[in-house]
DNA sequence: CTCATATATCGATGTCCATCGATATATGAG
DNA sequence: CTCATATATCGATGGACATCGATATATGAG
């Protein structure tokens, strides 16, 4: 059977196993780009730093120095990229990471085999 | 001693150790930004993907589809972010990927435990 | 119900950047 | 030297997006 160059994933074709088709391109580019912001970044990185490993978004607004409506905007961001989860609590909006998922982008930026090729 | 957050490379300290300061994200995020774009993507894969390891700058415009400025401008902004090497062989120019610069970044977004940190 | 609070969305604005044609620079051939 | 080719830089343009104030929506308290 032919090697099929779209993962079954909508996130990430592995870069150095063979040239990237653009839409693979573009797949993996949006996932980076989530992340490619220092606020997101820190973002990210708070929510990891949480003692429940999820956090509240009333709690994130200070330590980025960002308006409330920033704050919400980059999570919606981060949320629609896959990168953190998002649950209600009451009136709360609470955040989680997607290990898996950040680990999935990496693996695409370094592995040299295929997900699933033997070797 | 106290625990230094500011990393002795200048990419890149990890997300998921400690809350990120700003230059910290900073950093980390002129680095993704490097790779957050399709066509540099596909420039750094199809690198990867060379015989040799290193490909001529006169191979990459095709197969990208853009112009040669455009593809000269994106080969420029990964030399920079030092994801990819430039070598001069008379006149052509070549390049090759800084894989360890790669993984470092990869390991930013991964690890838990600052680099050098026992356990 | 009303009110307060938490979060999301809207609209506007300024900035960054991908893109390209044109041009400059570099390198070697003859 | 001149010429051809490879690559880089310049300047302009269009689009994407980070940001915020204002406002809308949601959720619970009383």
């Amino acid at each position: 059977m032919f090697f099929m160059s779209v993962s079954t994933q909508p996130c990430c074709v592995p870069l150095m196993a063979a040239p990237l088709s653009e839409p693979d391109a573009e797949r993996l580019a949006d996932a980076l780009k989530s992340l490619a912001d220092p606020v997101r970044l820190r973002l990210v990185s708070l929510i990891a730093a949480s003692d429940s490993g999820s956090a509240c978004a009333c709690d994130l607004t200070t330590p980025t120095g960002k308006s409330q409506a920033t704050v919400s905007h980059h999570l919606s961001q981060l949320v629609k990229a896959g990168i953190i989860k998002r649950e209600q609590r009451g009136k709360w909006a609470f955040f989680s990471l997607d290990t898996e998922r950040i680990e999935s982008v990496c693996a695409a930026l370094t592995s040299r085999t295929a997900v699933g090729d033997p070797a």
